[in-house]
DNA sequence: GTGATTTTTTACCCTATGGTAATTTTCTTT
DNA sequence: AAAGAAAATTACCATAGGGTAAAAAATCAC
């Protein structure tokens, strides 16, 4: 069933093999979160891999009372503190739930487990690139694209985000305060 | 020889053993670029993986007669449009020698064939996450520093590359326009 | 449901950066 | 070395977005 979600929610990006997520499914735990939960604290080490079922999460950098948010995840993605997880480091980044969510995790010793077998290996490795290939696009709007341009982006990509994620967090995605977001949204309505 | 600049230029970053990179250097065939020679043309699908031995490049991206330079690379790192490469499609993205350039490169079919081994697997996959965590980075430059401190990051990281690269790609990698630049860098010495 | 807290909106002025254009400097080509 | 082309600088005004503050709206806690 899991196994199942898992193929559905990724076979638009990568088919991998049913087999491979099976295997994936079968280390997965389910884990619930509240809106606000941190999932994980900033200097600390990723020991997760999560999946979510359903809510949402944000992954966010602070410094001096301040915070952007890198990206969010909503249902049928996956989430973590990529950067943590690979370098296996403690990081300056923060992931919490954005709504209450239902997830499933895997530990982040199983997942590079996972790398190493041939199945789980795919999936690892396109999770990767995938990653890789999300963040140059960002950083492709960041560099081209009016803070108004963007939130239309963000918002063609996450329909309803403005419902479901707090406005603060939606500007920091964007670089911009809360108060020119509200005014992009006020005028270009 | 190669393979001990490889291992050499990488062992920073990761420890891929020796017999990776002799494999990985096998593949490698030797090239040169001028100053100012296009790589690899927008809208073609990437077909090599480059290591820079002298020289340098930059990754372009062209809208209507303007350009953004995504990342810069100069000797003992690798290059390439790797959106393109991972993707197997083409892509708007211009990889262009920013000086005359010694390079040595693998076909793209090789560095696929790569992965599949489990040596050269390594390098496949760490490369992946190196490139998502640099450009995650230069997402949390974009976002939460000003011009100039980007700058003096980006000096920072490669010194002197003000002498080497022209001020007009620097601009536009820092998400500023050539006159900015010229204003920050007047003022801040 | 009521009061308290947080978030969003609105408004004011300010600053970093953009756009255009002209000038100077540097690089190319012969 | 000279001429021409391209790049960098400087200057001017324009504008997107920031900072602060206060009001309004939404959310939360009891």
């Amino acid at each position: 069933m899991l196994a199942e979600i898992l193929k559905k929610s990724f076979d638009k990006y990568f088919n991998a093999p049913v087999k491979a997520w099976e295997e994936f499914a079968n280390f997965c735990k389910p884990v619930t979160f509240e809106k606000d939960e941190i999932i994980k604290q900033q200097d600390t080490t990723e020991k997760y891999f999560y999946f979510i079922l359903t809510g949402s999460a944000g992954i966010f950098l602070w410094k001096e009372n301040n915070f952007v948010c890198l990206d969010f995840a909503f249902e049928n993605n996956f989430c973590c503190d990529y950067m943590s997880l690979l370098l296996r480091q403690s990081t300056p980044l923060q992931l919490v739930a954005l709504e209450k969510s239902e997830m499933v995790k895997i530990a982040s010793e199983t997942f590079y487990k996972l790398g190493q077998t041939p199945v789980g290996q795919i999936i690892v490795q396109i999770s990767a690139e995938t990653s890789f290939i999300e963040k140059q696009q960002q950083q492709i709007e960041l560099l081209t694209k009016t803070a108004e341009e963007r939130y239309k982006i963000l918002y063609d990509k996450f329909p309803g985000i403005d419902q479901r994620v707090a406005q603060k967090y939606i500007a920091s995605y964007l670089g911009i305060t809360p108060q020119s977001l509200s005014r992009i949204r006020s005028t270009s309505k």
